[in-house]
DNA sequence: CAACTCAATGACAGTTCTGTGACAGCGCCT
DNA sequence: AGGCGCTGTCACAGAACTGTCATTGAGTTG
């Protein structure tokens, strides 16, 4: 699922820019020029982080921050904040305030980005890249998960470490040599065909949801995903 | 517990500096102006942050970012990298490698210091102070309180610093081994499958009060909380 | 279509891994 | 000393997972 941005910034410009970006990042931006209603949208729907113009109209960006880090909910949700001024004493008042990093003005929306990136590394490790996805189907190696369509899939050791093999290397074709020293190890002294056996469990379980048959068996030669 | 700090820097003089500025914030400093070396304290006795300067001999900063990003153990320490450049390529490759924040020279130690305040406060709240809250269930560092559903529960040590150490690190599965280190300690011979049994009882205490169990076992890998 | 090759499946027995209860040792307090 | 709470280890039972094999089924070729 994509993550969900919040973005408070009163410039239409540059809103609009941002917005834009981020999206195309792959990322679902809510967007709002006023603090009231960025601290309603943001406990309707609580989004992964938050974007926040320091000059923002009817409350400041800095006290939009404070209430934030007080809503239990929205406590932990990251922010960053953006502003035009440059001295130090205001960087360091929003760092104190809770934000977690601040972009001065001007800026790229690519180093916005890198600095987004950044920070939900840290704090959603399954949201940051971490994760890999083909299709409906993503795999979280850090958290060990694997869900098809959000619905959570359980899986073997050796399924998951199949599986984790495939979607390393989407759309290749596999042969069972290689999934067998991939898999199991260089020195498995495991029969080749075992690997079929892996492969219609793995193909059991992340098709019980329904939806198609994402592993394709190449005659001959073996097996890809995607 | 004094959190632990490693600084990479080779200039004598700027190093002391913080040195003596981050001792006097009352943390536990690590020095060293070289990068091999720096890979070496941190292997030895993972820091809770790394400061990490950009141009340093040896190996370069980024190069010691990617490489600590690589271990397993270190993968989630909060990196700090500082910079004289201020282009901005420098700064998108920093983070791009996995650097947590970054700070051009000159800065004042003072801002440096709120800046890893930040990252600490996503990172490693409890060593912030911060009560830790994941569904219903809340852990508050200074007063040594658990909560399930704002009942009080009793833990022994060992099950209360191996529940904070699962609530720094939510929804990750941690390893016996992983879990040893980080909570009987570096140095102790204890048996692995000691860890099941401090989980069990874990598990028992946090359930007591009635709800799911929150700990999920991944077989042949470990555990994870949330 | 028949022969042949390769893949999918179901069954199964062996292996590996986890959950548990029991227990002895330790440090602390009374 | 005796009681108490906490810990680390062990042994055992049960659960989960795996590799193999025999059989069935699908695809290919002449």
């Amino acid at each position: 699922m994509a993550p969900t941005l919040l973005i408070v910034e009163d410039d239409p410009a540059l809103a609009e820019l941002l917005v834009w970006s981020f999206e195309a990042e792959g990322y679902k931006v809510l967007q709002t020029p006023d603090g009231e209603e960025a601290l309603l949208i943001a406990a309707e729907t609580p989004p992964d982080a938050i974007i926040l113009d320091w000059m923002i109209e009817q409350l400041s960006g800095i006290e939009v921050c404070r209430r934030l880090r007080r809503h239990p909910e929205l406590a932990s949700v990251p922010i960053i904040m953006l502003t035009a001024r440059g001295e130090e004493e205001d960087r360091i008042r929003g760092l104190e305030t809770g934000a977690d990093d601040y972009v001065t003005k001007p800026f790229s929306p690519r180093e916005l980005i890198a600095r987004l990136a950044a920070v939900m590394r840290r704090t959603r490790p399954a949201l940051a890249g971490q994760t890999m996805r083909i299709e409906d189907l993503e795999l979280d190696p850090v958290a060990h998960r694997v869900r098809r369509d959000g619905k959570e899939i359980a899986l073997g050791p050796t399924e998951f470490r199949l599986l984790q093999h495939f979607m390393e290397r989407p759309g290749r074709v596999l042969s069972r040599g290689q999934l067998v020293t991939g898999v199991w190890g260089h020195d498995s002294d495991i029969e080749e065909r075992t690997v079929d056996v892996q492969v219609k469990r793995l193909r059991a379980a992340i098709n019980s949801t329904g939806g198609r048959d994402m592993i394709r068996t190449v005659r001959s030669a073996g097996y890809s995903l995607g």
